[in-house]
DNA sequence: AAAACTAGTGTTCAATTGAACACATCATGT
DNA sequence: ACATGATGTGTTCAATTGAACACTAGTTTT
């Protein structure tokens, strides 16, 4: 479908893309014309059109700076932003994003989530979901919402989050511990569900 | 140092970020207008100024659709753009990033890596490395270097990569498989070592 | 040699779009 | 009462910027 790119246009492409990722807008005609040091506009543009029509650029007709990456489509590259607790703090962590000890950057078709979901980030303490793979120092995803059965979930117990798997059990729910050495189970009544498993982020090798 | 904003403030600021979600490009102040149903597009002039002014929004002056989110920030959010193989080809995946499957955004100094870092990704295919907590499914960082050893490295063997833990034994490297299912050593000569691990991205619960 | 394609020049026009000013309203606090 | 600030209206201006046309030149294809 998308016929092969001529040497100009790939070039145009290239400057299209880095000048994206430096300024975070797309580049006027103009701008372009100018770093390829053209005399006219005119040849930008029929760069640009021929670009459009191959596929390999979205572009918004008439619009200022409507040159569309692909890959950058709507959607597609939306960058979520979470925020990494060290310690969940009480209550849900919502609106003051402030509070937190730093962020993570994370496309959310990689995380497979919807790019407007609302996460947020949890250092794992100790090894009392050993079982479900999840180690010390690994950092989970999670977001604030109603768990399923077998979700792993972010519980308030004490005044500390911990993680656990939610069961049902005789219609019961109940938060379990991946790790023979822990309790293993606790009525999931009472106690406050902070967010459901997402994801997990690990650094370094093991 | 960025006060508090207004209540129409955070509403416009909602917009923009829900616009440029859905469009991959900013919008431009009468479209904002339109939406809040203004008659003047100088109300949406103050409030995008008083939005810069707190730094709640960068902007490029003059330029049109020069509203960008802090998030997007150029330079700020080295972000990394990580190419995902399903399988490892033969040879180091250096230059043609264009055959991977698809492409992971993660900022570098949450993988803790260097913003320069040439990284490559793997999905992990089988349980061969269950006892260093990694499953199947998961997503794997690499980056092109000499194994040290406990490194965990993707090493090319029948033509396929493989996970497996770099080890020293009477001095000769040899290869482990983190799994008592699979064979425990491996000599390492001959071995291509395609990269070491520095990270993993697993989505969804375990 | 003719046709087709890519690349570029010079120029013009109109739509898009950011910026500005003066004035009005309402709430809040002094 | 008075000042202050947030919000909104109507209007005007100028810079930014996409789109178009006519013409030239080199290369490849037919």
């Amino acid at each position: 479908m998308s016929e092969a790119l001529t040497d100009r246009q790939q070039q145009v492409l290239d400057f299209i893309q880095a000048y994206q990722r430096e300024h975070g807008v797309a580049p006027v005609l103009r701008e372009i014309q100018q770093h390829f040091g053209f005399a006219s506009p005119f040849s930008v543009q029929r760069h640009v059109d021929a670009l459009a029509q191959k596929g390999a650029l979205h572009r918004l007709a008439g619009k200022a700076r409507g040159l569309l990456h692909p890959a950058h489509h709507p959607g597609d590259s939306a960058l979520i932003r979470i925020p990494l607790y060290g310690i969940i703090p009480a209550g849900l962590p919502t609106a003051n994003e402030q509070e937190a000890d730093s962020h993570i950057s994370v496309d959310a078709t990689s995380l497979g989530v919807r790019p407007d979901a609302k996460l947020f980030a949890l250092r794992v303490r100790g090894d009392s979901m050993l079982g479900a793979h999840i180690v010390e120092n690994d950092v989970v995803f999670l977001t604030p919402r109603e768990p399923r059965p077998r979700d792993i979930v972010a519980a308030l117990i004490d005044g500390e989050s911990t993680l656990k798997r939610f069961l049902l059990q005789r219609g019961r729910p109940f938060l379990h511990a991946e790790n023979p050495r822990y309790p293993d189970l606790l009525p999931a009544t009472e106690l406050i569900i902070q967010g459901v498993m997402v994801g997990l982020l690990r650094t370094g090798a093991a």
